[in-house]
RNA sequence: UCCCGGGUAGCUCAGCUGGUAGAGCAGGUGGCUGUUAACCACCCUGUCGGGGGUUCGAGUCCCUCCCCGGGAGCCA
């Protein structure tokens, strides 16, 4: 027990009538019944000056006055804290308000009152304190300061208590209902592909072995007969397959959901498990695709401008400069699009001095995506019809023979954003590219089954969620866009 | 996995060519003031990432392992 501490009481609860009485400042706008408590949020927008409120939350920072203290309480539900004014009148108040630290939860009773001083509008003239959880300030990770996001990804139990990481939390969760509702406006269904799956999407890298059985018995591929599914299964690294043959009963689909990538790879923008959207749409050319996922791209970033202002804000001022306006800039002019072989001319004939020289046929390196990003266009550029030799069996052949309709979006600061396709639609040309990439007939018949029934031209892509949440928050790390991030040695909890 | 750069107080970091560890913030105590990165005074805080070696002596040099960051590859 520290020193000079009041007692923990686990028991502590705010007072109450009883259980069921309604308490005045409930929420019940639509009438049904429900009791939920009010919100910092909807306070701080209605500014019902003069009426009693009743608020809980955290306290950010208390600062003391003479005879008054200042408490700082967010609940979580804005960016914004609400102040709390506590006189020494208060019977708590030398007992417990004044010993009140960062962390401690709280439930204030108080009116509602135009602020005499500069830094809020409005703040709470507490009559009642009750405090719900002691926070003991020598032993709590979190102080009333700026920390390191490397710092705080150590605590992740605790780092979405900050303004930072609690900000990517609401514009991720914000981001997440823009989607379905994008998708929802223009004839879309959302399909559940599996989590566990037995198919590869090729390209899509390593995937997490799923098994039931006892480590010592798996001793190679052959092992898996004898296992749960009878066949070796994974963890998805890819819902395109299965949406395909969704978007080939219902038209409009998109898959939406973690991913996992077995692959050791240890950078800023790669997650072993990570969201992806995966639309896939049916009679939609590659074209098509593109004008979804520019559109979709640019809608995103109007929301978040429109209901995250405050947030992006901080981010602006606190983690990257330059984010509002290149925010603006995505929402204003259309992408440029670049032909990969008129990219590969332009890098070719910049004069510039690349580690990896430039040449069709080969992909292109993180430094190349880059500069035409970041510096010829400085805002997201769509490279499109990739030679065929560095892409998936299942992307469309072009009429050269050369070419697959394949397109990435890049974007400054993160780099590839999206990647899709036209699929390849034709039987026998399917066939042959399965072929030639050394896939099994009889595995990937029900893909097959596909282009033999009632095959339509058909595309879609993926977006890297987390990369999306980093393109509107400017976080430098991926690790920060992700509530639990999954790396290579790292899953605490 | 490869190439760099790091790991020093709760946090952020300083610590030169080896001489026995410091600042700011946080925390504690007291004071003061409608405060808001509050202020003032005093006080507390360390397996210097682990192990091994060189040396009279290692935070500092060498070896090794672990962890973290940046970049690369792979991709979203």
């Amino acid at each position: 027990m520290p020193r000079g501490r009041p007692p923990h009481n686990r028991n502590a609860r705010p007072g109450r009538g009883g259980n069921n009485r309604r308490r005045r400042n409930d929420i019940d706008a639509d009438g049904s019944g429900i009791m939920l408590p009010q919100q910092v949020s909807d306070i701080l927008t209605r500014k019902p000056v003069g009426t009693h409120i009743e608020i809980s939350g955290w306290i950010r920072t208390r600062r003391d006055s003479g005879g008054v203290s200042f408490l700082e309480l967010s609940d979580g539900s804005c960016l914004d804290s609400l102040q709390v004014v506590a006189d020494n009148g208060l019977d708590n108040y030398d007992r417990e308000i004044r010993k009140i630290t960062t962390g401690t939860a709280v439930q204030v009773v108080g009116l509602l009152v135009d602020s005499p001083a500069k830094g809020q509008e409005v703040e709470v003239r507490a009559e009642r304190i009750t405090v719900i959880g002691w926070s003991d300030a020598e032993t709590y990770p979190l102080q009333k300061k700026r920390h390191g996001f490397e710092f705080l990804r150590s605590i992740p139990h605790l780092r979405p208590r900050t303004n930072a990481l609690a900000a990517v939390a609401r514009i991720r969760s914000r981001l997440d209902y823009a989607i379905r509702n994008f998708f929802r406006e223009r004839g879309f269904f959302l399909v559940h592909t599996p989590i566990i799956t037995t198919s590869d999407c090729e390209g899509a890298g390593e995937m997490f072995t799923v098994t039931a059985l006892p480590p010592e018995q798996i001793k190679g591929p052959g092992s898996f007969a004898d296992d749960f599914f009878g066949r070796r299964a994974g963890l998805t690294v890819s819902g395109q397959l299965q949406a395909e043959i969704y978007a080939l009963a219902l038209g409009r689909v998109y898959t939406f959901g973690p991913t996992f990538r077995a692959e050791n790879s240890n950078t800023s923008r790669h997650l072993a498990e990570f969201w992806m959207l995966e639309p896939e749409i049916s009679f939609c050319d590659l074209a098509c695709a593109m004008s979804v996922a520019e559109e979709l791209i640019r809608e995103l970033v109007r929301t978040v401008l429109r209901d995250c202002a405050k947030e992006v804000n901080l981010f602006n001022r606190f983690v990257d400069s330059k984010l509002l306006g290149r925010l603006e800039s995505i929402t204003g002019e259309p992408f440029a699009r670049l032909a990969y072989g008129e990219a590969v001319d332009l890098l070719a004939r910049s004069g510039r001095d690349f580690e990896f020289p430039v040449r069709w046929g080969v992909d292109l390196q993180a430094e190349h995506e880059r500069y035409l990003c970041e510096e010829v266009v400085a805002g997201p550029v769509i490279v499109h019809d990739y030679p065929k030799g560095i892409k998936p069996f299942y992307m469309r052949l072009n009429d050269d023979g050369q070419t697959v309709a394949a397109m990435d979006i890049l974007v400054p600061g993160i780099g590839e954003l999206v990647g899709g396709s036209q699929r390849e639609e034709r039987y026998d040309l399917l066939a042959r590219r399965m072929d030639e990439a050394g896939l099994d007939e009889a595995e990937y018949g029900w893909y097959l089954d596909l282009r033999r029934y009632g095959t339509v031209p058909h595309s879609g892509f993926g977006l890297g969620f987390e990369r999306l949440v980093q393109l509107v928050t400017g976080m430098h790390n991926i690790r920060e866009a992700i509530p639990f991030p999954r790396t290579p040695g790292s899953a605490p909890c």
